[in-house]
DNA sequence: TTTATGTGTGTAACCGGTTCCACATTTCGA
DNA sequence: TCGAAATGTGGAACCGGTTACACACATAAA
């Protein structure tokens, strides 16, 4: 391994002028410089980020937790994320917390025992004091927490949306699907939907579910089905329960949209791709990683930010599991 | 934050007494040893990763690079990795590369400089000097190399599977889609359908497709029927592009499986949600990754290995897209 | 009893950078 | 022309661990 000894010896300089040089901190005579430029290329030099960071107490790392990266919603988020820091050259430790909490202990310490130097997160537990401690930046991201930056998108509203454009369309006996109670984002689609539902005297049924997970996900379809049969609009909990009830409702015989209409949430890659695609409420995941990681570096860099909050539209993606209105 | 010399000054001890007693090296007295405990319990000491790597130069962290996640191949093959890892106590840097050589370049560069001791890749390069050149263990992943570790598909076989489910399932103009010629594994698919189809003499036609997105499946979709609109059997290249498929065919009123077949490749979890749900190729997609982690832990921990080569098995996957056979 | 061996502990060098500080030289305003 | 300020450079301390080495003491073998 090359090293900035080796650098300073090939220039002839000292470590401390090839160190400022590098960094761009303090003065450098031009001719300097050139030599300490010219021996980086010839040796292929990159410094030793671990030496650098011990010193400095910072990386240009920064920890990222999401549940389960197996679920379709979260590759996207990732995805934004990792632009987002590439972009400003910083790197990504990754971890699946499982929604576990000792699994997401536990990334975290190993996070900070490599001075990453910010975290995202998308955690059920934002007020809990493994972030209250630590002293970095975090940000929360699909995850609100009143006092600590967040990026995410209007639950509420999406369920709002999703319940009203349902009724628009028609539906009469309509069920929705409770997403997992100890995620607050699902929680929040389901307020709004039932808000809605309430508010135009429109009967409805609930089915409790309790994780997003595809095994999971059929046999909630078929509970639907079992006890409501006559149900003619499903708003789900998300795209992945929508595609197994649309699923579902197919191998029983019905028509959708004609007989059964059928809303999801997040509008995840495949959604366009089913038959009939799936109309869903889309958030656009993407850029809500993308936003998570400037923000992120914002508060890294600036060290405070006035926008701590930012809140990402929702908006009804109308495809083919919906009917038609002029 | 608390180092290890609060730790020895709070046990009464020297830190190399300390580091002796974390690590299990060396002799400590057990009262000795107690005292450190309790002092680490009492002051929460964790051990500075980033110290520790700089001396040792080693780390608990390994690079990972997939081409990218949103892919939804890849999520798994990442999950699987993780696991792996995880279970061991590595933590991961991970990095999309867009299969672009810079990116994949950049990213090797900020591993090494991050003192990883191992990296798992999926790249189309493994013969690359980037690779030659490290000098810690490299785990090519879903791609193969003739002489370094690798964990890997068969894709021919995969590719004879499809073609010999297909003709036994009676289609007789088959269309095969050719992934892009720049990625091993599809190219390797499209050999192996290719031969079952030669040696049975099928009539067949290929349509080129150069990337697995899902914005552009559907227009390699779109230009499957308009070139070969009476097509009874389509072999895709993966999931992806067989979903586009199967909703184009729907589009355009064909019945699937009556009026065309369609096998998809990989058996992403959506697949078996899909109306009808999709008859694939299956690849061990999260094995993959396990083994893939566990075999990079073998070469970082006995440097070298037997079996270096690890292929896992496909297989077919019967669903609603091909037609029952007795 | 002497000597070798095993046990237990502390001091200090080291890993590869960054930065404080001292010192030398140059530039510039009065 | 002189003193102050600006520019340029190197030595050495430091970050928080690990480990080589020296040394003290206990135990066992000769």
């Amino acid at each position: 391994m090359v090293t900035i000894k080796d650098v300073a010896r090939h220039a002839g300089v000292s470590v401390a002028t090839v160190s400022r040089c590098i960094n761009e901190t303090g003065y450098v005579h031009a001719d300097t410089r050139k030599k300490v430029e010219d021996a980086v290329r010839a040796l292929n030099y990159a410094p030793n980020e671990v030496a650098r960071s011990l010193y400095t107490r910072k990386s240009k790392l920064i920890g990222l937790l999401l549940p389960d990266i197996t679920n379709p919603y979260f590759p996207q988020l990732a995805r934004g994320v990792e632009d987002g820091m590439q972009a400003n050259e910083f790197r990504i430790i990754f971890g699946n917390s499982d929604e576990n909490e000792q699994k997401e202990q536990e990334y975290i310490q190993t996070f900070i025992q490599n001075n990453v130097v910010g975290v995202i997160s998308s955690t059920n537990r934002p007020d809990s004091d493994i972030y209250a401690k630590l002293n970095i930046p975090v940000v929360f991201l699909d995850r609100t927490s009143s006092d600590s930056p967040s990026v995410y998108s209007d639950g509420r509203k999406g369920g709002r949306l999703a319940a009203q454009e349902m009724i628009a369309r028609g539906s009469k006996r309509i069920t929705v699907l409770r997403g997992p109670v100890h995620i607050r984002p699902a929680q929040d689609r389901f307020q709004g939907a039932v808000e809605v539902l309430e508010e135009a005297g429109i009967d409805y049924n609930i089915i409790q579910t309790s994780s997003f997970s595809f095994a999971e996900a059929e046999s909630w379809a078929k509970e639907l089905f079992a006890k409501h049969l006559d149900t003619d609009g499903v708003i789900a909990s998300n795209d992945i329960v929508a595609t197994a009830v649309l699923h579902e409702a197919q191998r029983l015989g019905k028509r959708v949209p004609e007989d059964v209409q059928v809303i999801g949430f997040d509008d995840i890659p495949l959604s366009s791709l089913l038959s009939p695609s799936l109309s869903t409420i889309r958030q656009p995941a993407y850029d809500m990683g993308k936003e998570a990681a400037l923000l992120l570096i914002r508060l890294i860099e600036q060290g405070k930010v006035d926008n701590r909050n930012i809140q990402l539209p929702v908006s009804f993606v109308e495809r083919d599991t919906t009917r038609k209105v002029d």
